[in-house]
DNA sequence: ATGAAAGCGCTAACAA
DNA sequence: TTGTTAGCGCTTTCAT
């Protein structure tokens, strides 16, 4: 910048305030445009940031990159929060606790605006020193009780509730769940959903149709064999996340039975992964386009809302899941 | 960093020492922490970034996160990187050269130490500016002619050629193709690839039997149903990509047209979708893992060498895809 | 509308 | 081993 005060004659005050949209002096525009141009100059953000204590950047952790419900949020988020000016620091921490308060911890050093984050550590813990700066964070899809921010969820017992009702009016009655890690507040409600619905159609509740795996495809393929395995005469599976649905319609493969005749399944999300199944997968998808927006919104309202706001109003958004319909329930009334 | 120096009655200088591994005497290593604990100081890397003109982060541009092969290979570099003391900030252009060109030029502006980049603009025009500050640049998956790089690839030839040999020796002489965009070089080598196999096996060459999509799922339905519809002889078809080979079990699915029985199919990429498929799909499969840690290894070399190297010795990896084998080509020899 | 000067939080060269 | 000091590239009063 120096080097453009120079070559223009003008003062650095000048040069900053061209880039800043102040006003400039029509003739002084042109000789600073012509000097940026001759030397290939660009805004240094680094320096921009250390004075203005502001990067206006958001960091996203997430718990798998290469998951498709957190890579489609992920992108629909990043669009809008570029729309808006906002960079993103996508950070991947594997599944993995010390991994997750890392990558926190370094976002926090890289004074990043604010944190999106779809949180594996349950309590919270990772967020504490950063919600101490003041500065914002929306959770997404898992909540943190009493956490000090915003959070986008889906109403995961009703998407449970809605596939077991699917499957009752379908005739069916030995139905099996294969459920996520115990301590995931989704997998929790998934589970206590479809107990609920069971309860609520007089559908005896069986432990052994109840199983849990670790949201990986492997956990899927894993918990179809087993509750087929322990239960010869299910007639029905529900399967409580993307990767493990995909694990199970694997394991059916492999184990060579036939869809809905043999065993009606109703999968999570990817409709493009339902349409691939032949038959055509029912799945519970849940509004990856929604959860984005709304999370993109909290986040650049609390950022451009200049002071922080009172801290007890943070909001609970609730979206809802909606059933994609397939072929691979099978009506087994008489 | 003032404030703990108070604390503490020693020097900036000591203060920072102590962060950057120096020598720092007992004691005052104690008191030094104990303020940091009672500060919740954390060094602020905007600050050391401007002043040590190097912010151990590198920027990564792809074409689509939300894309299997590109989210597999982030995932390993940005492991790898980590490892090393590198951030990682990944930028998703939507397959678009403007949002690209934005992509670099953010990244650029932030300073990163370098940057990795699976580009859409085949020119390489985006990357002009870059490449003048002398920072390594590395590109994974397509290649640009000329450019001033190094680059980590796949024999994409020797793939097409695979997968037509393997239908040739299993008596197929009618084998269509879906290929990629003229202007992305991986679908150039892929299509040339069939091409060549088809005049290596003494197989005729009809236009009609090669089509030309975009990448997408949408685009491998299209083609699927463009090629039954017009080859209503062909046995065969060969996917060139992850998302088209979706697409096209997406359209046989729907057209209702059994594989292998009355088409033989190999796909490309993700192993895990192959297994999912019934019958389980041949595919040709790039190595990612390898792709990732091949080009994570040539940035930290070109970042850990301290000054840059000659600018002559670029150089480019040429990795090989693998055929998967599954039950979705039938042999038709009788 | 423009210029001069202070300072954001840190590192590094030098001196002690 | 520790302290002093200058300065990284920018924004921002406060004058002019």
């Amino acid at each position: 910048m120096k080097d453009i005060a120079r070559k223009t004659g003008l003062g650095l005050a000048t040069i900053s305030s061209y880039f800043n949209g102040g006003n400039v002096r029509e003739k002084n525009r042109k000789k600073i445009e012509a000097a940026i141009e001759e030397l290939h100059y660009e805004v240094n953000e680094v320096a921009r940031g250390l004075k203005t204590n502001a990067t206006r950047t958001v960091g996203v952790v997430i718990p798998e990159l290469n998951n498709v419900f957190c890579a489609e949020i992920i992108t629909e988020m990043e669009d809008i929060l570029r729309g808006h000016g906002y960079a993103t620091i996508v950070c991947d921490c594997r599944t993995d606790r010390k991994l997750e308060q890392e990558a926190v911890d370094f976002l926090s050093r890289k004074r990043v605006d604010g944190i999106i984050n779809m949180p594996v550590d349950t309590e919270g813990c990772h967020l504490k020193k950063f919600l101490k700066t003041g500065k914002p964070v929306v959770l997404i899809d898992r909540k943190i009780q009493g956490a000090a921010c915003d959070s986008v969820l889906v109403d995961n017992e009703k998407a449970a509730e809605d596939a077991i009702e699917l499957f009752f009016r379908n005739g069916h009655r030995k139905i099996g769940i294969i459920g996520g890690p115990e301590e995931i507040s989704t997998a929790q409600e998934r589970v206590s959903g479809y107990r609920k619905a069971c309860e609520k159609y007089g559908i005896p509740l069986e432990e052994t149709l109840i199983c849990r795996e670790d949201y990986t495809i492997q956990g899927g393929v894993r918990g179809l064999e087993r509750l087929v395995k322990r239960n010869p005469d299910m007639t029905a599976v529900f399967v409580t996340n993307y990767e493990m649905t995909m694990g199970a319609v694997i394991g059916l493969n492999e184990l060579g039975m036939q869809v809905p005749k043999e065993l009606s399944v109703i999968g999570f999300d990817n409709l493009q992964f339902a349409r691939a199944c032949s038959p055509k997968l029912t799945i519970v998808a849940q509004p990856t386009v929604e959860i984005a927006r709304e999370a993109a919104g909290m986040m650049l309202k609390r950022l451009e809302s200049g002071t922080e706001d009172s801290p007890s109003e943070y909001c609970t958004e609730k979206l809802s899941t909606e059933i994609i319909m397939g072929r691979s329930v099978l009506d087994i009334r008489d």
